[in-house]
DNA sequence: TGCTTCAATGAGTATATGCGCATATATAGA
DNA sequence: TCTATATATGCGCATATACTCATTGAAGCA
C-alpha cells in the first residue's frame, strides 16, 4: 500500500509542473519512444521522429537536462539513452487515465 | 506485473502530451492540492490559492476539460471536485522520480 | 422586476517557447 | 593543419497561453 504524502509546498509545485511541462510536447514524447528500444545517435533520433537537426538537439537538451535522458558521445556521434525508466510507467498511467474517461464518455454517449 | 504496452501512435502521443501540459502549470496543480481534501466552491479555492478570480475560473475550466475535475451548481456557488483521482498517484510518481534524482545528484556532488 | 452575489467570459497585453535558418563547436581522418 | 561529418547554439519569427480588467451571465431574494 502506498503510505500518504504530505501536502507539496508552492515550490514543490513549480517542480513538478515543470517536470510535466517537458513531456507537455508531442515531439519529445517521440523522442522518449524512439528510444524505448535502445540507446540512439541523434542522427536516428532525427529520421525516427521526423524532427529537424536542430529541433532534435533542443528538445534532447531539454529531456537531458530534466534528467530524463542521458548522453555520452562516441566518436563524432552522441548517443542519447533513457536515464530515467520510471518515465514509461508515468505515461501508462496517463495512457491508462485516459482510456477509462473514453470508455465512460462512451457509455454515456451510447453505442 | 504490468504488461507491455503496445507502441503508441503519433496521435496518442498528442493526447498524452496535452494531459500534460495541462499538468505543467504550478497554478493547477495547487487547486488540485485544495481540492484534495475534499470538494470547495470557487470562492474558497480562490482564496486557497490566492488566484484572481478570473484566473480561478479559467484554470478550473482547463482541468474540467481535460477530466481532472468535476463541477456541480449549488446555488450561487459551484463546487468542483476531483473527477479522476489517479491524478495524486501520478504526481507521487513524478515526486518520487525527482527525489532519486535529487538523492543521486547529492551522491555525485559529496556531502 | 430590480438588486445582490458568485462565476464565466471577452479583449488586450506580456511572456514563454517551438520552429527554421545560419553558424559555431567538436571529433575524426587525410 | 585542412576537410568532412555530427551535433549544438545564436537569433528572429510566429504562436500559444497565462494574466488583468471589465463585462456578462446565472441564481437567489426582496
Amino acid at each position: 500500500m502506498s503510505k500518504r504524502l504530505p501536502m507539496p509546498t508552492d515550490a514543490a509545485l513549480e517542480l513538478i509542473a515543470a517536470r510535466f511541462r517537458v513531456l507537455g510536447e508531442p515531439s519529445r514524447l517521440k523522442l522518449i519512444r524512439a528510444l524505448e528500444s535502445g540507446e540512439k545517435p541523434v542522427n536516428e533520433l532525427m529520421t525516427a521522429t521526423g524532427l529537424t537537426q536542430a529541433n532534435t538537439s533542443r528538445h534532447l537538451q531539454t529531456l537531458t537536462n530534466a534528467g530524463i535522458l542521458g548522453r555520452r558521445r562516441e566518436g563524432l556521434n552522441v548517443i542519447y539513452f533513457i536515464a530515467d525508466s520510471s518515465i514509461f510507467e508515468l505515461c501508462a498511467h496517463v495512457c491508462g487515465s485516459m482510456q477509462r474517461q473514453a470508455v465512460n464518455q462512451a457509455k454515456i454517449i451510447g453505442s
